[in-house]
DNA sequence: GTGTACTGTCTTGACATCGAGATATCTCTC
DNA sequence: GAGAGATATCTCGATGTCAAGACAGTACAC
């Protein structure tokens, strides 16, 4: 290990050495990051989202919908298992986004306890612009790796993704 | 790309290519599967410490603390940075670790607008039997990779971390 | 058809977080 | 040593989330 290549999840590995020399904190070399990187996206996110007028969770209902293609109309059941939240933050959400003007909510005509959810005119270009700023900005974020690490670190990614996306 | 290799961030990127087959969404490969693996790595924690009677922030506070080394003992300022949450939050959690006898709290000697934070005994087991069950966890987790993919990937996440541990 | 179990959505109350601002103290410059 | 700005912590109000449960409607076995 080069010593100029530290980081503070490096410091943060060799604290725990010190003080449990007993225990292999080597899991935290992959998982720490992962945790870490996380928070700085969200944060780069929330930055990115701004721009547009838009709250990551509002960005994240906006996106499953449009993702679904036209008509964009999705059951707010749909919804909270594409964005994994629970169904009283799903109404929440829907209510909001609906006084916002960004979705518009009716019944279904297939089933008299359920809902249908479907972006507004207003929403699907809000969606849309922030979605390819969202993009250009991953892509900077990107940048120190070649396509070939990414196409790596994706793939080792999936790896450790697969057994929750089994269940 | 192999068809059975498919998860759901493979699903969500054909979504968007059908969608938007003008935008490059190549970044979502790694970073969507960096935010989901993060989400549910939490999950995954939360199980660990409830076995501990522990929540995810009080496990939070209490490894900086113990990472520190004896006597255990940090400023409230110091935590905050190591855990990236704002002041305000964590004065809430200082209180109610302290309500709960898992750490102490006294005035700086050497500041006095300052305060000192050490784990008590009971804090101090508490961490360290949430922290090896979490490593077993951990391990566990990563079993599907081999331990030179596991370098691999954590040099990847490295490089992606460098820009922001830099600010 | 009737009853039972299941599903889909919404309501409610508790809670952890954040952001902005208040207060007290320290530090540095002149 | 006085003043300006920086720092450390806490307070307060708003907000988004979750968990549990209520309620209406559906599906299926008999």
């Amino acid at each position: 290990m080069t010593e100029d290549a530290r980081d503070e999840v490096d410091r943060l590995v060799a604290a725990w050495r010190a003080e449990r020399p007993d225990l292999d904190v080597e899991p935290l070399q992959v998982l720490s990051r992962v945790s870490r990187l996380a928070k700085h996206l969200d944060r780069a996110r929330r930055a990115a989202f701004a721009e547009h007028d838009l709250e990551p969770w509002e960005f994240d209902v906006l996106t499953a919908l449009r993702r679904a293609g036209r008509p964009y109309e999705l059951s707010p059941g749909t919804l909270l298992r594409a964005t994994l939240v629970t169904s009283g933050t799903m109404t929440n959400r829907i209510d909001r986004l609906a006084q916002a003007g960004l979705v518009r909510r009716r019944p279904d005509p297939e089933d008299r306890r359920g809902v249908l959810v479907s972006l507004t005119e207003t929403g699907l270009a809000r969606v849309d612009a922030a979605f390819s700023d969202l993009l250009r900005r991953e892509h900077n974020l990107l940048s120190g790796l070649g396509p070939d690490d990414q196409r790596l670190l994706a793939a080792l990614l999936r790896t450790l993704l697969a057994p929750f996306d089994a269940s």
